[in-house]
DNA sequence: GTCTATACGGAGATAGAC
DNA sequence: GTCTATCTCCGTATAGAC
């Protein structure tokens, strides 16, 4: 029981194997069609399984919901790397690239994103998580750019918490808006899109008081 | 049949009530609980009529739901209307109005905006319905300040497009978090949050460089 | 215009063999 | 762990009387 197989696959790990499959393709189906319009059986067959063997996994199709929502680790753990690699460097120099980190990860983890948002707004179990992960990503920004106050980089009273809450609804709308372009159509247009709004961001829309006129 | 009635409600006026009233009893249940989750039984029970009436109204219940998205107009109206006011007027002194009265006009139209947002995400008809609502507001708003960068109150070279897009995605996503405070709570939120917006637009975030040292 | 009655299919879920 | 078979209910939609 307990030797080292050359190849490990226990029963056991072989379970996890079809249960994280399971809660994969659900999430994509989820994300693609909604909760409420996929049917379990649609499930079982984009997995290659019976239904019965869905219900073996799950006791409810409410249940692997709830299984699916617990992933978001993943993407809110990206995003604070990206911050941690970050401190205590200038947001001029380190910004362009969280945010556009950001914008990948979002990317990457767009079906989860897209069933979390999604089903958030009619689920009042999914509500907390999404604004569990709203909440973390936007207060780990905020953070960030408190020290950059700090440092003397960003204005004193900069609205940081607010300015946070900017970037993460301008980045989930630009991927809201753009998700159905080619990729390399979509690195083109977030790229220039962080950038533009990084520099109206850094640098605010007024222009200059004349003092040196003409 | 043409002639003045003191009560001037023809069959015909009762029936496009009967229609409106369905379309937002809809509306609304759609906008709480999803479209796939909501019953055509549910929808008739709230209304207060029998399950075939709806169907006497619109052929499938698909054909509901086109109708229900169709309401947008009143939306994007209202925060067309709110910028015409605007106009030639200096941003400074505008964009606080225009942008609380946006928020408002969110709130005040929340089941079609949170329907539309959400219904988009998995019905590629509402898809279009969504983006028009989100590129005539984001158009509109483009346009004001493109304007003002011409009278000179706004920098050159102001990403405008990118700025517009900015106010759109924080006011929408600042409704969805804030959908569940009460109306006194939602007021003070939104005018600090608004403001605080603006100030940052405005300002930016960089700290002055230092000419007049201490 | 509105209701009653009903057809029909597909949904989630269970039991039990292998 | 996986499949086959089956149950039950509720969903959308229709027909026809009033």
């Amino acid at each position: 029981m307990t030797n080292h197989d050359p190849l490990p696959l226990t029963r056991r790990d072989k379970a996890d194997l079809r249960r994280q499959e399971i809660i994969e393709v659900a999430t994509s189906l989820f994300a693609q069609r909604g909760f409420a319009a996929t049917s379990t059986k649609r499930i079982a067959q984009e997995v290659g399984v019976t239904e019965g063997l869905i219900f073996h996994y799950f006791p409810t199709k409410s249940e692997l919901l709830r299984a699916a929502a617990r992933q978001r680790s993943g993407f809110v753990g990206e995003v604070q790397e990206l911050l941690a690699e970050a401190a205590d460097q200038p947001a001029r120099k380190v910004l362009p690239h969280v945010v556009l980190g950001w914008t990948e990860a979002v990317h990457r983890q767009s079906d989860l994103i897209r069933m979390l948002l999604v089903e958030s707004q009619t689920n009042p179990e999914l509500d907390g998580a999404f604004r569990t992960v709203m909440g973390d990503t936007v207060e780990a920004m905020t953070e960030y750019l408190e020290s950059r106050v700090a440092a003397g980089e960003l204005r004193q009273g900069l609205a940081t918490r607010t300015s946070a809450m900017m970037f993460f609804s301008s980045l989930l709308l630009f991927f809201l808006a753009n998700r159905s372009v080619s990729r390399e159509q979509w690195l083109q247009r977030a790229d220039a899109f962080t950038s533009e709004l990084l520099r109206t961001w850094f640098e605010g829309a007024l222009a200059p008081t004349d003092t040196t006129s003409t």
